[in-house]
DNA sequence: ATTATTTTCGCAATCGTTTGCGAATATGAA
DNA sequence: TTCATATTCGCAAACGATTGCGAAAATAAT
């Protein structure tokens, strides 16, 4: 049984294609019994219209692209799921491409979702130094981008961001509030926008403090900060304190508290950035700030949609952070 | 700056738009300076062939359908990880939608599978007791499917699983090798044609251990699990090893023991059925028995263009199993 | 120079749907 | 009956790309 057509339903109940057409469409042109018949008889034939040729003709495809780094990541994980949702809501479906952190890949996606005419793009680029050219070129090939999480430092264009420093800041605030002295805060790769943010605003906050002592550390994956960890923490003398800028930070250190059998928080305290997931598999959950890629979808996807209504005005908009006490701290 | 179309460059160079699709395609009987002309126009003006014209054409969208209950979820990640990564390579996109569980949902994928005409369809089912006909008719409308994980009992149908039996039974008798005689059991929700197989296997295998005392318990999400596990290590007799099923069930139990200050492997061991990421979350690393989204991905899209190639006779594949000793057994 | 052959390219149909415009039919008014 | 209006529908073009077939132009053969 091959698909049913207009032209099938057409030639079966001997109309036009117009005349099915508009029936189905239920416009005021075509008499009650056509139309009856037509739809009765598109029912049983289980005609879907071909979007392929409604995109066509309309030129609008009703996809958004999502381009993330990986998909085996908690983070955009929920950040697509929150799309996902919301573009199920407007009609739209997604075609979600990764990167793999490598530019080469991501000019590969580009150009797939310019072969698909894509609706729009929401865009994670994958490292700092990156040619936007190819970005720009969409924009002029009419396709909207909304940037999340990892945003180009290029005002031409919309962005949705963690409100890093904010949360950094929340962070550092709690652990001096909580009158934690010496801290070992392990941030990520050097080199990313994101862990500058982070270490600039932390210890930032941190510096107004002469009287505690602040240990910066840098970890590429969570086993190095493990390592890291397990340096730090001498039989003579522990941090009262880590802060992790991330869940894979997070998870390398909480392996080495187990390790190190540490009993939290009296033996050391944690806190820890993330949005939550990760947190809540300890005992006692850890205390964190959100950073929560659900959230930062929906408003990627709000952005999204406003854009296409018109307000093309490029913006930069931040998901504000929430503290979440666990029993780390 | 509008789309480049076949007929722009046509005007432009004031040859047919065949020329053009012809020289483009490095067609013979297109001269070689023509080709030249066009391929330089081609490139400066950045011609992109438009995806749903091709489409429409050879009734082919090389895009395929991944639907799975939701995307925050490490083993269905992996998966769609695997499937992408061959996906890439044989110049297919992926259409990846969510049923939430929701058969409701599940029909309305369908639905937007069929208008989008993907070329085939990679499916994990919500719940045992489904209605089938909707999927009988994407095949009847040929488009392939290939069940995933969970899938139907129904033999029309291609169906790719892990090898519950065979991982549940590894993991019974590595409990019975290392001597283990007071096992808690911790299984998923009783419905589920997953736990069925895993618990009839494991209990199957433990049965013929008449010294071996075994304590069977479902629990429906992780907290439960967490429950669970409290619930059975009391101060007067603590089970000597716990198997958990599933990912969700191991960070339930795993909470559960860090609360209860449980040392692994000493007060009590642990196996589970897993993926591999979270038992390499803890210290020390929980022994498993993989149980591979990934290589369920591979798998399932090697078939998937088995059967687009024409072998079309309906197929039962496994994933098999494989122990990876961590240190907590 | 004439015919045969090859090279090079354009016409037109097709995929499935939408829509402006006009035509045919029906209904009403006079 | 005749003209005016309303109802109902079909024709044809368009979206962008592909391809069989045939035609014109260039080259070779006699």
């Amino acid at each position: 049984m091959s698909n049913t057509t207009l032209k099938k339903i057409a030639k079966v109940l001997d109309i036009s294609i117009s005349t099915v057409s508009r029936a189905l469409k239920n416009h005021p042109d075509i008499s009650v019994s056509t139309k009856q018949k037509v739809m009765e008889l598109a029912q049983t034939l289980e005609y879907e219209p071909n979007a392929m040729a409604v995109n066509l003709r309309s030129k609008n495809t009703k996809v958004f692209g999502v381009m993330i780094p990986s998909i085996t990541n908690n983070f955009y994980d929920s950040f697509i799921a929150a799309v996902e949702e919301e573009a199920r809501k407007s009609g739209y479906s997604l075609m979600i491409l990764q990167s793999g952190d490598n530019p080469e890949a991501e000019i590969e996606n580009l150009k797939i979702y310019r072969q698909n005419r894509v609706s729009g793009l929401f865009a994670c680029i994958s490292q700092e130094t990156i040619n936007m050219i190819p970005y720009h070129k969409m924009k002029e090939a009419e396709i909207p981008i909304v940037f999340f999480d990892k945003v180009p430092d290029d005002d031409a264009f919309d962005k949705i961001c963690l409100a890093d420093k904010d949360a950094a800041v929340l962070a550092a605030e709690t652990l001096l509030e909580k009158g934690k002295k010496n801290i070992l805060a392990i941030f990520g790769n050097h080199q990313l926008s994101i862990t500058k943010r982070r270490l600039s605003a932390f210890s930032g906050c941190m510096k107004e403090h002469k009287q505690v002592k602040l240990i910066v550390e840098h970890a590429n994956n969570s086993q190095q900060a493990e390592e890291k960890t397990e340096h730090y923490f001498q039989p003579k003398q522990k941090p009262d304190a880590v802060f992790c800028m991330s869940d894979e930070i997070l998870t390398g250190v909480m392996k080495s508290m187990q390790r190190m059998n540490m009993k939290l928080p009296v033996d050391t305290g944690i806190i820890a950035l993330s949005d939550g997931s990760f947190p809540k598999l300890y005992y006692p959950e850890i205390t964190y700030i959100e950073t929560s890629g659900y959230k930062l979808g929906k408003l990627a996807f709000e952005r999204m949609m406003d854009y296409i209504i018109g307000n093309t005005e490029p913006k930069e908009l931040f998901i504000t952070s929430r503290y979440v006490a666990g029993g780390s701290l």
